[in-house]
DNA sequence: GCCTGTGAACGTATTCACAGCC
DNA sequence: GGCTGTGAATACGTTCACAGGC
């Protein structure tokens, strides 16, 4: 079982394990069963033992997990027991919006640099990071050491952006702009896009009546 | 097959394919095989056709799909074909850029009130829609036939707006606060964390080695 | 010849159920 | 008695491969 060979899924709900963990800390909790863990975060016993067991044996039979223990054995694996700096490019109002999101900072993200092509907003600061011309992205990213890239730019520079960053030394990017973004393999990328989820939500609000070519009998969506 | 047996991948794959559709449309291009639809969207054709086979058949053999009708068919099965009237709880900064994002109107999400605890805030308009006091949320939903809810509180807040939103009759949320949130079955919740999807990233480029208690020979993560 | 539509085969993720230990 | 860790069983999602029609 090599770490690429663990899925995204397990990854995800690690995360929110993590999360879990984070607030049993600060509730003063300083042991968690996996049934515990599970209503935490939305799965079951039995996936939260199976994906824990994926990295080794952290529990005690009988017992339980020690949240502390638990809790910094998850950071280690997830890599979060370090500082990331972050490059964020588009510094509209998403761009500006994750600046101000001291969430980043405090999980273990620094946004070392920013980037916009807009003259308006070039030098301009916000939430202590200063704008700077897109032009000066590649130099700024060697320098500052910058390993993640967040694209908050508009579709159209979507690409071109992904591109300048694999260039810059960037292996993990998380592209906001709501197009097909592709990066070479070795590259990691996710998307976040609104629109897509109320897309599904859209569909899951939708009785079949309304659907299409398909004739079943009865049962309205969501129900 | 009724609706509901549809996953949330092949959901999360027609709104990727509706994109594709879109830019198509757009560059006037009139028939569109799999493949191509495949390309444009990070899938393989024999999964375009499968996804589209769930819900009937629309292309033609030995030929493809027409575009316009294919996109049509699509927005109906999703839901699309109508305006969806969707209310936003928190007006920090999250809630405004999303009050800003033009794509949700044009998409057809229209964001019919805006609300808030901060009195400094209430009574500001954002974009044309002006925020008002948390008290009226259930008046306003009813009275506005809202069925979308959008979360962008606190953390601390985001259970009480859930229960109250699906109180007012919403039945389909997007959560974006970090924390779990409960809703009855029949209600469809999805959730965006910025936070969980950069610490993906930060698993995907974390080395083998850095990673804790497993001990398989070499081969760095990420390639 | 080309591309769709779809059962069958395959691979992956989840759940079960129980042995092992506290 | 309680809870973990895990092989086995099951459910689910994807890919294959080919018959069917343009």
């Amino acid at each position: 079982m090599s770490r690429r060979d663990i899925s995204e899924f397990t990854i995800r709900r690690l995360s929110l394990y993590l999360r879990s963990l984070r607030e049993l800390r600060e509730a003063g909790t300083e042991v968690v069963s996996s049934r515990q863990l599970a209503d935490g975060s939305g799965t079951t016993p039995a996936q939260v033992r199976k994906d824990l067991s994926l990295f080794g044996s952290f529990g005690k039979r009988g017992r339980g997990y020690q949240v502390r223990e638990l809790l910094e054995t998850l950071e280690s694996i997830l890599g979060l027991d370090r500082q990331w700096r972050v490059a964020l490019v588009g510094a509209g109002k998403i761009g500006r919006a994750l600046l101000g999101y001291a969430d980043l900072e405090r999980r273990g993200f620094r946004v070392a640099a920013a980037f916009d092509t807009d003259p308006e907003k070039i030098g301009t600061s916000h939430y202590g990071v200063t704008v700077r011309a897109l032009e000066e992205l590649e130099e700024t990213l060697r320098a500052e050491q910058v390993e993640m890239g967040i694209i908050a730019t508009p579709p159209a520079a979507a690409q071109d952006t992904a591109t300048r960053l694999v260039e810059a030394g960037v292996t993990g990017i998380l592209n906001f702009a709501p197009v097909k973004v592709d990066v070479p393999p070795e590259v990691t990328l996710r998307g976040v896009d609104v629109v897509l989820e109320l897309e599904g939500l859209s569909f899951a609000l939708t009785s079949d009546v309304a659907g299409g070519s398909r004739r079943e009998p009865g049962s309205a969506a969501g129900g």
